[in-house]
RNA sequence: AGGGCUAUCGCCAAGCGGUAAGGCACAGCACUUUGACUGCUGCAUUCGCUGGUUCGAAUCCAGCUAGCCCUG
């Protein structure tokens, strides 16, 4: 009997292919749009489209019926609404810098959507990242790097469970970028030229301080001061959410060299500006911490770790501290680690685990 | 009230008679399934004001205005 896959489509070429490629190997292939805005932000979405858009029903449902398969549209708005843009604006809130896509990963698609898809009756969940899901020898799985270092979205996957990986396909990660747009076309897909998708996909005006203004209202934090590391004022700030450490454009401070955020203080509504060395830092601490290709970490291990999604990656060497904490140590000191983003431990292109950045 | 100093882009700042450096800030673009970073491009026909000297002045001279400092 056919294995029965749900292909969470978004309307874009990567889950587009990936349905058409997961149909090709012999799958029972279900396409599922992942339902998750507002419907106010409708048209704001349709225009841009993100990576998980409903803008897409229309352009996945067109796919679908290319392609021959079934296709249903799932409602997801409350869980996305919990889970991530809640999560999103609490974090500003405190001062530190979310990962909306890592959320919605490990809580809307692998949480909300695989069960979702489980009690239809699917074998499995596949998604158009660009990421491989491997058995190691000791049996454990692991994503592994895609073929493609300029397209890796293993950093963002970094929290799957062995249960979740056990049930989840992602056939986009064997290929390029331009080998599926051209697998696309080939297949006659209406999507093959469709742009990629960027942006922070529920912010549909790029004004990510804007829309938690909206959010939060009241709760929002006002202006306050700059300061430097000794505490000395440099001017106003427009409130912390505007800001994360390592950025520089936007202060609208004078200095007469680059300064960056260093530091966010939210208990004294304080933004601490540095230098470009100020924001170096060869020790991160990270809690949250998923283990993937190892079941535990038990000794120091090297590794190599991105600490945002558009990292190299740099070595380290890292720890278990007390409370399941991880301690990082870099042989080059990284720039800006920041609270809230997640670190990746890597080895061999295998995703060791991850955490968060406290 | 005397004496001295300084006035160049939003900020800092080169220039010292030959036809306005640079940095920061800012804007746009590129990059990017998060926020950032980074890169590229743009950004004073004009040098406090008014005259004068000169082929030619932001650069020299005079007066005016403003700010700062010192002395009373």
């Amino acid at each position: 009997m056919k294995k029965k896959v749900v292909v969470g489509m978004s309307g874009g070429v990567d889950s587009s292919v990936a349905a058409f490629l997961l149909k090709e190997q012999g799958y029972e292939v279900i396409g599922v749009t992942m339902q998750i805005w507002q419907e106010e932000a409708r048209d704001a979405v349709q225009a841009r489209g993100g990576c998980c858009g409903l803008s897409a029903v229309e352009d996945a449902r067109r796919v679908a019926e290319q392609l021959g398969i079934p296709h249903y549209v799932m409602n997801f708005r409350q869980e996305f609404q919990e889970r991530v843009i809640d999560y999103f604006v609490e974090e500003y809130l405190r001062g530190r810098t979310p990962n909306p896509c890592i959320a919605c990963n490990r809580y809307v698609k692998w949480e909300a959507l695989l069960s979702r898809s489980l009690q239809i009756g699917a074998d499995y969940i596949a998604t158009g990242h660009y990421a491989r899901i491997a058995e190691l020898p000791g049996g454990r799985l692991a994503l592994q790097n895609s073929v493609t270092a300029a397209k890796d979205q293993t950093y963002a996957l970094y929290s799957l469970t062995q249960e979740q990986l056990s049930r989840t396909l992602m056939p986009v990660g064997e290929y390029t970028k331009d080998q599926i747009r051209k697998i696309a076309r080939s297949a006659g897909l209406a999507v093959a030229d469709k742009p990629d998708s960027q942006e922070i996909c529920f912010v549909p005006d790029d004004d990510y301080a804007g829309f938690i203004d909206r959010e939060a209202g009241e709760r929002v934090p006002g202006p306050g001061d700059f300061v430097d590391r000794s505490g000395k004022v440099l001017g106003r700030h427009k409130g912390i959410t505007h800001y994360t450490v390592g950025q520089r454009r936007g202060l609208e401070l004078p200095m007469g060299e680059r300064v960056f955020v260093t530091k966010i203080r939210p208990e004294t509504n304080e933004v601490v500006v540095g230098s470009g060395e100020d924001v170096l830092c060869s020790e991160v601490v990270c809690d949250r911490v998923n283990y993937m290709a190892v079941e535990d970490l038990t000794e120091p291990m090297q590794v190599r770790a991105k600490i945002r999604y558009n990292h190299g990656g740099e070595d380290c060497v890292i720890e278990k501290m007390s409370g399941g904490r991880v301690r990082c140590l870099f042989v080059r000191p990284v720039r800006a680690a920041t609270p809230g983003q997640a670190v990746v431990f890597y080895q061999n292109g295998y995703v060791v685990g991850g955490g968060t950045i406290l």
